[in-house]
DNA sequence: AAATTGACGGTTA
DNA sequence: GTAACCGCCAATT
């Protein structure tokens, strides 16, 4: 059988991560990445959740960049995020310091 | 087939 | 602490 396109076997992965991430936490692209086993692929990360269909119920809110910042032309999911009990810094990015899940402590 | 783009990360200046 | 550049992988034009 043919080899499938990366997608069909990372997408899923990024997925079950991301559903996986606790309630008031955010996790980073690059960090979602490693976790599924490709700490390269944030971008692809980035292009999952935009192809992500809401029938998963997928958090994706709680997935933010490096930056802290969030996707561009998405601004509610900040809005999202507060709601969560997260802060956001003065210039609009998350506190990772304090939200950041602990993806390294899961790793073992 | 080649070049460009994209919800990014990390390092260097 | 902030700014800029390079590097990564896949999809699209």
């Amino acid at each position: 059988m043919p080899d499938k396109s990366t997608r069909e076997e990372f997408f899923p992965e990024v997925y079950e991560i991301v559903k996986q991430i606790p309630f008031g936490k955010v996790l980073t692209y690059g960090g979602v990445a490693r976790l599924a086993g490709r700490p390269q692929y944030s971008r692809m990360v980035g292009q999952a959740m935009f192809n992500a269909p809401a029938d998963l119920h997928l958090p994706c809110h709680r997935v933010v960049n490096h930056k802290g910042g969030i996707a561009p032309n998405w601004p509610e999911q900040k809005e999202l995020l507060i709601e969560e009990g997260v802060t956001f810094k003065k210039n609009g990015c998350v506190d990772m310091k304090k939200h950041r899940w602990n993806t390294e402590l899961l790793l073992e």
